[in-house]
DNA sequence: GCTAAATTCGACCAATGTGGTCTAATTGTA
DNA sequence: TACAATTAGACCACATTGGTCGAATTTAGC
């Protein structure tokens, strides 16, 4: 990647990145098309391929861009020492929210990396996405307080209830959300809407309170 | 669509619709290519467009079909008298699962079918389509007991969070099976997982037995 | 203001892919 | 044998591909 790439100011330095995490993430790697890239991106031709030697780099730049953002931006705003499974995947939820409103197309990109394309990828960055993967993992579980739940249900099979139903409230908001404008939503009404999804869960999954040790 | 193409035998014409659906599905319309279609379908390029005009009628025929389909095949299938929500949500994951075994490019097709591609979809198509999602949710909520729910929690969120539950499963499952020998499996013990999951949601969402009526 | 370097653009390139046609071969049928 | 139905893929004009390059513009130092 040339130097000047990261000289460029903030904004159009973003609008390439953007163009292209989008187009690859929606095409793969083979059917990418770097006219299209320019074009959305709103530069000439002849500037992606002075920015990166050619759409190979600019592929691993993106690779590596992500995982440094999903590292730093995804994974380290969430505090490990919440005890309570709900409360922390509110956290989780709450950092994912934002991760996505100021890189929206980063995590479909990382989504969609492995599925698609023939280009072969890197062992590396392999590596470097199950890692972050795994650190998702235990981001969810490790040093959870399980004397939280209800004795009468397996506490394993709890988690991925509970899993499943935010998934489910965020999907549905998600495609909800879709074809509004933007810029006019008021969230507070939605983060509200989800609290109250989750002391419903808190209902659902753990002992009632005259029960707590 | 000419005529010989209704007379071909059945596993030839299956194998011309699959791969169209799939092509269609993963591209949409404008980026889709007749060339992977015919090379997918092991047939010659000079057949397609002996069966269908053009490009536009056969994508227009793989919607009629696998709307036809989905109405019989997918909608059909479910009991509406079932008032039990969990025993319904049952019903309708096994005549999924099925129709995903015989027609696994369908709904994906029927899914990917309006959020791609700059193709106009004919209006009396997107009405079919609408009428059928309006049916899959009648399908679910239709003549359902809300008794059966406790009623310390709203039964429209109960609803909703069981219904994400079960996906939530349905989609792991899915994601695990995707790297199986599909022949190998033994869904017998999915199955048994399953309904070990609904009992799980039935303790949790529904009324203690003795609280009946 | 002058000059040289850094940056930008898009016309252009050969190669490949596009939807679609057409001819010649093969098969089925009588 | 003869005629029609069916098949395959070479072929077409055109669009798109990843990538290049020279000329124009902007920037920076003097």
């Amino acid at each position: 990647m040339n130097q000047t790439f990261q000289n460029l100011d903030y904004e159009k330095q973003n609008r390439i990145i953007n163009a292209a995490l989008q187009e690859f993430a929606e095409n793969g790697f083979e059917k990418a098309s770097t006219n299209r890239i320019v074009k959305t991106a709103k530069i000439g031709k002849g500037m992606l391929f002075y920015y990166f030697q050619n759409k190979e780099e600019l592929f691993y730049y993106l690779i590596n861009y992500s995982l440094n953002l999903a590292n730093t931006k995804l994974l380290e705003q969430v505090d490990k020492k919440e005890p309570d499974f709900i409360e922390r995947l509110k956290q989780i939820a709450q950092s994912k929210t934002e991760f996505h409103l100021n890189h929206p197309n980063v995590l479909n990109f990382l989504g969609n990396l492995f599925l698609t394309g023939t280009l072969e990828i890197p062992v590396h960055f392999k590596k470097r996405y199950q890692e972050m993967m795994n650190s998702r993992i235990s981001l969810l579980y490790e040093g959870i307080d399980t004397n939280l739940f209800r004795k009468d249900i397996d506490t394993e099979k709890a988690f991925k209830l509970i899993k499943w139903s935010i998934d489910g409230y965020q999907n549905e908001l998600i495609a909800h959300l879709k074809n509004q404008n933007l810029t006019m939503i008021n969230y507070d009404t939605y983060w509200e809407e989800f609290y109250e999804l989750l002391d419903i869960l808190k209902t659902l999954y753990y002992k009632k309170e005259e029960e707590q040790e």
